[in-house]
DNA sequence: TTGTAGGCGTTATCAA
DNA sequence: TTGATAACGCCTACAA
């Protein structure tokens, strides 16, 4: 069994407040008193039990993130390295993080989240990869659960989150690849209940319009988010009687899936083929040739989102709570040919 | 503020112990007062509190894992396998899984582990990437706290882990590189603190020596697990004046960033040389050319790894507490080509 | 400057 | 079968 307060009192002799005062700093106590304290206290290897404060303070000091995705096949970089911003962000405020996972939209979805909301063992949540009618900001806007997330919603209500621009920057992807001769540009998206699918689709058919080129319905398709997702509608796009000359995916991974496709076809990516992602992971500078991408910066989006839902959580005002980020278009050879030359 | 089990038992006109037991599913409930309270309690929304049931069951309900590495740099997929599996594991059991982050043997890491285990916080702790002389190890034994690990360590002390008999891995491939006519085989390692390297080098060391090929030095460099510490160690290898013909990464991250590092000589992966990694991340299998890779399997291990430290925590025997398991040498396109043809 | 005492929400012991 | 009561370890009015 670990060291209590309690102990620590009777080996100083001293009351359990006094020692509880002077370990948090309190300044009515005596100064040589709170040096023996803090003394004895790190010599006995004494460490306040957490659940006790928690149940004396009502709050848990510790924020929860439930990674939305299907196991096994999880192997998302963006969460890996989202999940490494929130943990350092946490551990810098000396809160700790709970992790979970969960299919988006399951029901084992709405346990995870109940069980957080109403046992109080989180102070607040962070969400990823929203969805356009998002059931979980619904639900903790009811019971006024701090909440702060990675993109916004359609819904009618009020919350802090950090947004890319993901839209400007498809539409500067479309604009590139235009410049290079593509008329054919196909997009991979994701489900349209996601919010960036929506967000990037529209970026899509924006830049197309801006470039004067035609919505060409059998070049859109759909996939979900993952390499081999990416790579087999990559297969059916490029089986089409009039194939695309340059592939968009929503995010890396399905562009990385689609190289994998357009070289099984026999094409060279960079030069007969044109493909560019999203996300700029670390993925994306490694692939043959390396993959064209906008840039978001994740794991400091991360680190900036425990900081507001800290704010959130303390009922401090958010001087800015709904925050809009570029991403930065990395063109690298996957894209950069001119498709006449 | 959320509903306790007091005003259940108000609304019920009953006592708050008869509301806990039935709840819990004593038997010394009548089975119409069991009813009544169940649906109360649920129409109420009542979830116990978690730091309440914590401090009286002297329990957390909740396992540790701390991610070893140094973000921002952290993209690392066995770690995000891994951690899905835990999740996983930990949720359908009831648990809660609490991340942080630190680099190995920082001052960071000491901390955390110091607190999860002096605050009770967590019921046990889940290791990863093994050093052979474990500080965490001899901690976490020194203070009876429950542990698991995925590798052993060469402390005296014994601990449940499940660990991939790596070493004869590297044998088989090796063999598989000397038997396509490869002499002049290089080897990129991880530092030789870590369990992995030492395993794994020791299964290349055996694979040459079986294949009758003498060690050469200058082929074996050191690096750090990562995609772009794998790019700039073979960058070095490949700038040799006899350059090798092969190239082993210790892990699969590692051999991709060879593989760029090989592109960007002007060779051909796949007929100019040969690259192999370890892991079998989703990664190997979308490069170009898809990565031989020893595979190993992350998130089955992670789910097991949970059973096992419930077993421990509960003071359960364990049937089989050093779990070994042979990886699987999958040969793609990147060696399997035979270099006198 | 220090100590006493009450309570955070549960569960467990004992009595009714 | 149910209920009163005492902890679990900590923090904080309030009293001394």
């Amino acid at each position: 069994m670990a060291v209590t307060i309690r102990e620590v009192a009777k080996r100083l002799h001293l009351s359990i407040t006094t020692v509880s005062r002077a370990l948090d700093g309190y300044d009515d106590v005596a100064a040589k008193t709170r040096q023996r304290v803090i003394r004895t206290a790190r010599a006995m290897g004494y460490v306040p039990s957490r659940a006790a404060r928690q149940l004396r303070r009502q709050r848990a000091d510790t924020i929860g993130y439930i990674i939305p995705g299907r196991a096994p096949y999880f192997t998302d970089p963006f969460s890996a390295e989202f999940i490494a911003g929130l943990g350092d962000a946490a551990t810098s405020h000396n809160l700790d993080l709970l992790i979970s996972t969960a299919p988006p939209d399951s029901e084992a979805e709405h346990h995870v989240y109940a069980r957080w909301v109403q046992s109080r063992q989180v102070d607040g949540i962070v969400l990823s990869r929203l969805r356009l009618k998002d059931w979980r900001v619904k639900y903790l806007a009811q019971n006024d659960f701090p909440l702060v997330a990675h993109g916004h919603t359609q819904l009618r209500l009020d919350f802090p989150y950090i947004e890319m621009d993901s839209r400007t920057g498809f539409v500067q992807l479309v604009k590139h690849l235009a410049e290079r001769s593509h008329r054919r540009i196909a997009y991979i998206g994701a489900p349209a209940k996601f919010t960036l699918q929506v967000e990037r689709f529209a970026g899509y058919q924006q830049g197309l319009a801006a470039a004067g080129i035609a919505c060409d319905e059998t070049l859109i398709a759909e996939s979900d988010l993952t390499r081999t997702g990416g790579y087999q509608t990559a297969q059916r796009l490029l089986a089409l009687p009039e194939r695309p000359t340059a592939i968009i995916g929503v995010n890396d991974l399905t562009a990385i899936g689609a190289m994998r496709a357009a070289r099984e076809q026999g094409l060279v990516v960079g030069s007969d083929i044109a493909i560019a992602g999203y996300d700029g992971t670390e993925d994306s500078e490694h692939t043959d040739p390396p993959l064209t991408t906008l840039k978001q910066p994740i794991y400091d989006t991360a680190q900036r989102l425990v900081e507001m839902l800290l704010k959130r959580i303390a009922g401090e005002p958010l001087a800015d709570s709904h925050i809009i980020l570029q991403p930065e278009l990395i063109i690298r050879e996957s894209t950069n040919f001119d498709l006449s030359s």
